[in-house]
DNA sequence: CGCAAGATTGACATCAATCAACTGAGGTGG
DNA sequence: CCACCTCAGTTGATTGATGTCAATCTTGCG
C-alpha cells in the first residue's frame, strides 16, 4: 500500500507535483476513483481505437503501451509504473492510439470521466496539474526516442533500466541494490528496438561487465555509475523533485518548483 | 495568410478539432497572442530549462524540437509544421527539457502565460481543447518511437515524409505533388537517427525506386501507394478527421468527433 | 573567383538481424 | 512420479544493413 490515508492515489506525482495539491485537493483526486479491479498476467485493458468513459489509474504493477503493425505485431512504445494515470490522456483525446497492457499482477483503478469533466470546470488547478501529469509521459516519449536514434543496443538497455529503476524509486519502490519486474527479455526486444536474440547477449555483456544483473525478474544494480554512462543517463526529463523516495545513486538534480498557480 | 478572420492562429487544429470551437472561443484564441515576431535562418527560440512567461505558436514556418546529449551534440525529437502551439506544454510543465528552433523564414506569435491562467480558470472548454493539442504531439512521439525501433532506414526516411506531407497539407499547405520544406539532409538523419551519408544513398534509392524526390528544399512525391507502403504508414494516430485541407492520396480514415463538451 | 556548406560516392569496418541448434524451468496429464 | 510440452533464454555461424573514413562534387553567395 503506497499511502494510509490515500491508499488508491498515493503514488500518483509522487516525487513531482505530489507536493503542489493541498490536502483538499488530495482528497478530491482519492475520490475520482469509481472502483478497483485485481489483475493477473498479461492483459489488455485498453485497446486502440476504444471510445472511453473512464480513465484508469495504475495502482500496483507495470504496464505497456504498445501499438500493432500492419501485420499485427505489437511494438512496445511506453512503459508504466505505479502511481501512473496511464490513459488520462484518453480523456482529452477520447479516442486512443495504442494499446495498453498491465504484466503481472496488478491493480488498476478507473475513473469515470463524467468526474473528470466537473474537475475541468470546478477544480482548474487539479485540471493543471492532471494536463501536467500527462505531458510528463510526452517528456519520457522524447527522450526515448532520443534513446533509440542516438545510443547502441548496450546504450538503450542501460537507459532503459536507469530510467525504470529512477522512476520506480520515486514512488518508493526498488531500492539502492535494484528492483523487481515482471519483463521478459521479449518485452526489453520490443522496448529498446533490437532482436531477443541480441538482448540475450547484451545482458551477458551488461552482467560481466559488472554493470547490472537480470534474474528471475529482478534486475539488481551492481554499479550504477558504470549504468549511467553507457546511458548517458540524465533525469531531468522525469520531472523529479531532487528527492528520491529510496536512494540516490542516480540522482543529481536541485529541487525545483515546477508549477505554480 | 492562413485565413482572413484569423491571421494568427488560423491554423490550429485546422484538420483537426478546430470545428469544435465556437465563433467566440476562436475569437479568445486568436487575442490571447500578444505579439508576433519574424525570424530567418535557424534560431534557437527557447532552450532546454528555460522557466517560460510566455508560449509560442508557430504561425508560419517550421520548427525542431532538440535535446543536447553528453558531448553538446543537438538530436531532434519532434517537428512542427504553422499552426502548432509549439510550446503550450510550456504552460503545464513550466520548465522545458528540450530545445525549439525554427528553421528557415518563420513567423511566431507569443501568448503571455497569464492569459492562458485565465483561460484554465474561464474557459474550460478551451483549456481541453488546449490539453488536446499538447497529446497530440505525445501520440506523433509514440509514432516516432514505434518507426524508429520499427523501420530500417528507407522506411524511416519515408515514414517521415508521408507524416509531414499529411500534416501539412492538413494546414492547407502543400499539395497533391509534394511540398516545400527548410530541412537538410543533416536535419533529416537526426531525425531518422541515421547517418547523413546513409541520408543521401536511402534518397538516392526513394528517387531511383520513383518514390519520390528530394532538390532544393523541395519534396516531390512520385508515387503516394509506394511511399505509404515503404512507410507502413497510417495516419490514425494524428487524430485528423477525414477531409485534407488539400489532397486527400494518403488519407483513409473516417470523420470522427474526438472530444466533446 | 573562391570559399563554405551541403551532398555524393567508394571502400571498408562494425553492429545487429537472422537462422539453427540447444538448454532449462514450469506446467500438465497419464 | 515421469514423459512431454511449451516458453524463455542461450550460443555459434552467417548475412545484411549501416556507420565511418576519405575524397570529390555542387551550389549559393560574398
Amino acid at each position: 500500500m503506497a499511502d494510509d490515508l490515500y491508499p488508491l492515489t498515493g503514488r500518483f506525482l509522487q516525487g513531482r507535483l505530489r507536493h503542489g495539491m493541498d490536502q483538499r485537493e488530495l482528497n478530491i483526486l482519492e475520490g475520482l476513483i469509481d472502483r478497483t479491479e485485481l489483475l493477473q498476467g498479461e492483459s489488455t485493458i485498453l485497446h486502440r481505437g476504444d471510445f472511453c468513459e473512464y480513465s484508469t489509474m495504475l495502482i500496483e504493477g507495470m504496464a505497456i503501451r504498445s501499438i500493432a503493425d500492419h501485420e499485427g505485431k505489437s511494438h512496445i512504445v511506453g512503459f508504466q509504473v505505479p502511481g501512473d494515470f496511464v490513459d488520462l490522456h484518453g480523456f482529452a483525446l477520447k479516442r486512443l492510439d495504442h494499446d495498453l497492457t498491465v504484466l503481472g499482477r496488478a491493480r488498476v483503478g478507473y475513473v469515470p470521466h463524467e468526474r473528470l469533466r466537473a474537475v475541468m470546470t470546478q477544480e482548474p488547478h487539479l485540471a493543471r496539474i492532471f494536463w501536467f501529469s500527462t505531458l510528463l509521459d510526452a517528456s519520457i516519449h522524447r527522450e526515448w526516442i532520443m534513446k533509440t536514434t542516438q545510443l547502441r543496443a548496450v546504450g538503450r538497455m542501460a537507459h532503459f533500466f536507469a530510467e525504470l529503476w529512477y522512476r520506480l524509486r520515486m514512488v518508493a519502490l526498488g531500492d539502492a541494490s535494484g528492483f523487481q519486474t515482471p519483463l521478459t527479455q521479449t518485452h526489453l526486444a520490443s522496448i529498446c528496438g533490437i532482436s531477443t536474440i541480441h538482448v540475450s547477449r547484451t545482458l551477458r555483456d551488461l552482467r560481466e561487465g559488472g554493470v547490472l544483473d537480470f534474474q528471475r525478474g529482478r534486475i539488481t544494480i551492481l554499479d550504477s555509475d558504470k549504468l549511467k554512462t553507457i546511458a548517458r543517463f540524465d533525469p531531468a526529463y522525469l520531472y523529479g523533485e531532487g528527492g528520491l523516495a529510496v536512494g540516490n545513486a542516480l540522482d543529481k538534480g536541485t529541487p525545483e518548483t515546477l508549477v505554480d498557480g
